[in-house]
DNA sequence: GAGTATTAAATTGAACGCAATTTACTTGAA
DNA sequence: TTCAAGTAAATTGCGTTCAATTTAATACTC
């Protein structure tokens, strides 16, 4: 592949990672959801409930470094999961400017429920023939990137 | 990497494709903005416009297929951007039900523009040690699959 | 200790993104 | 032909996502 400057060749979208990783997204998102609307969850809430999994009583601000998000997108998310009784939201008593997550029980139990979801996408996704760990490697290798950035 | 049911480790963020891909592509799209907004280009402004730059005067239809997007969220997509004098829309003379876009000179002309925002983002996101090439060649397969199922 | 700077959430406003439905047009079969 | 089925956009409603600002609490400095 071509490197010169104001080379057009780069400018399609065949060409360009960053529209191939959108698409991309947007389709395992897309195809995540037959596997996530029966336990009444939304991708978002997934991944919120994934990072909760991993460590329990964070702040939001640890919640959102790991995650990716700001208070922005999470404060009206947490919100609404507390609504529905995934997770309990209070203020930190060491400092209140901090809101610490906690799972519920439900949140804690719906753990279980997920541990198929993985093989369970890779067969709705078709999945099988892509080479999984070369892609995580070098997508992890870019979050590494923006999480120096942050 | 294991791969038996009921993994609990599978459920861990970083094992997570699903989760590399929609973390990346949305601090990527992010990695764009201070390129795009001189520009006045939201980035999926941006998409549209590489697709019709490889291919003008295609239907709505065509162009979502194109890109992965629907008539959702392509039409008021496209009405600001025609608003904006980038593109025209136009009823096809041979079949009422579609709408034929088509770039303006306006639309045109940004493509030289845009030359250098592969190189610029590679160095805005500090991509350099990415393969990129085999990163590509995986996201396309994956696309595949999904072109297939639509 | 008072006042400034910093920090964490929350809020606001704009732009998607998609499922589901509606509207208008075209196709195809009786 | 006529009417049912199919198709392309458009519309609606919900759920993000983010930049920018605001509010409240804590840390820092003199």
């Amino acid at each position: 592949m071509q490197v010169d400057k104001n080379n057009p060749e780069l400018l399609r979208l065949d060409n360009q990672l960053c529209f191939a990783l959108y698409a991309c997204s947007r389709e395992i998102i897309k195809a995540y959801k037959p596997i996530l609307d029966p336990l009444d969850l939304t991708y978002t809430e997934y991944v919120v409930l994934m990072a909760l999994w991993e460590k329990d009583k964070v702040p939001v601000k640890e919640l959102g470094q790991k995650i990716f998000l700001d208070s922005g997108t999470l404060t009206p998310l947490l919100k609404k999961m507390a609504e529905k009784g995934l997770v309990a939201r209070e203020r930190s008593a060491n400092d209140e400017r901090s809101v610490i997550i906690t799972l519920s029980s439900k949140g804690k139990a719906l753990e279980k429920k997920c541990r198929d979801n993985p093989d369970k996408l890779i067969c709705a996704a078709k999945l099988e023939q892509v080479d999984g760990a070369a892609l995580m490697k070098n997508l992890h290798k870019m979050l590494e990137n923006f999480k120096d950035a942050q």
